[in-house]
DNA sequence: TATGCGTGGTC
DNA sequence: TGACCAAGCAT
């Protein structure tokens, strides 16, 4: 499929300071009037609004809203981020994958606390400098909080003014010269009034109106200036793999409570070093039934999971860190996505993190 | 520049 | 069910 530009008396003439006017205020008016209310909207904190950058990586808004709200209530400001240990932030990051950001948000929080007194970098530029942000997150905390008139691109942002110029991407033409086209198209679009509203518009235009598979050009604020009317070319990814794998779900009473046990996974491991999850089940458990089956995904993989219940002794830590703990307090551990949702739905766990 | 890094919702 | 993918970053 190819984009096709349709000729459009309304399109008018680009260039135009007027035509520039008409198309901002059209996407401002409607942003103002219809955006979600969302739990980092009503912020100009700095670093409120940094924090919601780096957790929307790559991540949807319905899973941020409620790890945002948790994470602030225990991390209101950067000095008590940066006073924190590493694991403290990695548990309220449970479950949310790409664990490699909470790390370098943490670390950035303690370089700021000691060579900044605590003061978040103000320009694009400066916070370019610090790890885990990138040129969209620099640019959203910069447009956001402080006003500097920078484009913030993301995926929706590159999607819109692709489909909005007709900058359709076929398969062999020039990937990197079509980015930097949509980046300085992204900039001159820009409203220098209100580059905060104007990117988050943006964004919001291209997450709930200007869909990747089905954009609802009907209900689109600037469809007049729009040369494809929503055609786009997606590209194709890589097939994801199906893999089973089988975990052990070992308890033991202590008194009252009981105790479940985990392994860390060692430091070196390139996924989720360092987090805990349950045991690989070794053992020989055709009779039995697993207490229960679940799908997880990680990456390109779809994992088939079984979880046993067993005994310790049917169960592998190979050499590494294991430990027996507290079925409630095992939320205070930095588990992963998987062995969170395990012991959630085996009932093992209620969810309350420090 | 291509690849690795997680997860849960949706259809 | 399986495929797809969401406000990217680092290397």
């Amino acid at each position: 499929m190819t984009t096709k530009t349709h000729s459009n008396a309304e399109v008018g003439n680009k260039e135009d300071a007027s035509y520039l006017n008409s198309l901002r205020s059209s996407l401002l008016d409607w942003f103002r009037l219809k955006q979600r209310r969302l739990p980092w909207r009503d912020t100009r904190d700095p670093y409120a609004i940094w924090v919601s950058e780096v957790m929307l990586q790559q991540t949807r808004v319905a899973a941020v809203s409620e790890r945002y709200v948790a994470f602030l209530e225990r991390f209101p400001t950067v000095f008590n981020l940066a006073a924190a240990t590493e694991a403290e932030v990695l548990t309220l990051w449970s479950g949310l994958g790409y664990y490699r950001r909470a790390r370098q948000l943490h670390c950035a929080a303690r370089q700021i606390v000691e060579h900044k007194a605590g003061e978040i970098p103000t320009t694009a530029g400066e916070l370019l400098l610090l790890p885990g942000i990138g040129k969209y997150t620099a640019a959203a905390v910069a447009s956001i909080a402080y006003s500097e008139p920078i484009a913030a691109i993301d995926g929706n942002v590159e999607r819109v003014v692709q489909r909005l110029r007709g900058w359709g991407s076929e398969g062999a033409s020039d990937q990197p010269a079509i980015a930097r086209h949509i980046s300085a198209e992204a900039q001159r679009l820009l409203d220098p009034a209100a580059p905060g509203d104007w990117n988050q518009a943006m964004m919001e235009l291209g997450a709930t109106v200007c869909l990747p598979r089905a954009p609802r050009c009907a209900d689109c604020p600037i469809v007049s200036f729009c040369a494809t009317r929503g055609e786009h070319v997606t590209p194709k990814r890589a097939p994801m793999r199906s893999e089973s794998v089988a975990y052990a779900l070992v308890v033991r009473s202590r008194g009252k409570t009981k105790q479940v046990l985990l392994v860390q996974r060692p430091a070196e491991e390139t996924v989720m070093p360092g987090m805990w999850e349950l045991p690989l089940d070794t053992g020989d458990h055709s009779p039995a039934a697993p207490m229960l089956k679940l799908r997880h995904a990680i990456m390109q993989v779809n994992y088939k999971v079984e979880i046993y219940s067993a005994t310790a002794n049917g169960v592998s830590v190979d050499g590494k860190k294991h430990r027996w703990v507290d079925a409630r307090s095992a939320a205070k551990l930095p588990l992963t996505g998987l062995a969170r949702k395990t012991l959630l739905q085996s009932g093992m766990l209620n969810d309350d993190r420090p």
